[in-house]
DNA sequence: TATATTCCTACCATTTCGGTATGGAGGTAG
DNA sequence: CTACCTCCATACCGAAATGGTAGGAATATA
């Protein structure tokens, strides 16, 4: 398995400030309730997001967390980056990884490199925005 | 992380046989030391493919492994979705996974398809024999 | 029969996954 | 100024997966 739930999860929420983006700054409660994700839980993983600044939290009564841009400006891949330490689909390719001693005569290497880079650009060929199109226009990202 | 080291050994004695092919019956024992992995690990590698048919295995004095079919016979794709249980990214796409309650407001699920497309048709796109070839040739796969 | 080699079943240490619990720290309304 | 509501930080924890190890039984050759 490439993603965890912490980076379906961050999606989910990602998307879930989309749908409510006029209601200005939304409370964990709230997106947990809908989202039926615990609110600890999920608490750790928006400050994921608030720290890279895709989130903008604002303490205090009536605070919560709204997008920082417009939803065609996250990739999912720059929010699954973020969440998922890494995406490389094997370890060798993981950054700070130590380098294979292998690497010169591995002939799997070049492969994996390749794979690497088609689910990278098939994730930063997606934005936030498409995925909270209408149903019907759901199918223009599937290949 | 997709691919676990039992993928990717299981790759790599794979391409050691073809390499080998030649000489019969490989003993596990010479396999292990050329690709520099612990004999007992690696033969609960071996095990899987030999149940699959994807090896023949003959014990005794002069035994060992070899393939059952020619390396062109083989994609990347079917060696690795046999070792690693499973190559969905994500655990709702798994075979057996209980199916989500949310599937159908999911907004996330059709790019989850999408990638796993991506990254199977890819992988299925590549053979054994491909990763075989002298290594000028090695890029013909790399997209 | 001695030896080489595959097969089979357990076991185990470490890490990752998916959370929970507790306790603040900092803003805001009243 | 205080009560309330929100974010922030840290520690802990059970279950499963990862990456092996150990011991021995079965089988074929010489």
């Amino acid at each position: 398995m490439l993603i965890s739930t912490k980076g379906r999860y961050a999606l989910r929420v990602m998307i879930d400030l989309v749908e409510h983006q006029s209601e200005g700054y939304i409370p964990l409660k709230e997106i947990a309730e809908r989202q039926e994700i615990s609110e600890k839980y999920l608490e750790s993983i928006i400050k994921i997001l608030v720290r890279a600044k895709m989130l903008d939290g604002l303490r205090g009564k009536g605070g919560g967390y709204k997008l920082t841009k417009a939803p065609e400006q996250y990739t999912v891949g720059s929010i699954l980056r973020l969440t998922e330490e890494s995406l490389a689909p094997v370890s060798c390719l993981e950054e700070g990884a130590l380098p294979c001693t292998r690497a010169a005569e591995c002939r799997t290497l070049p492969m994996w490199q390749g794979l690497d880079k088609v689910i990278n650009e098939y994730l930063d060929g997606i934005l936030l925005s498409d995925l909270v199109l209408p149903d019907s226009a759901g199918d223009n990202y599937v290949i």
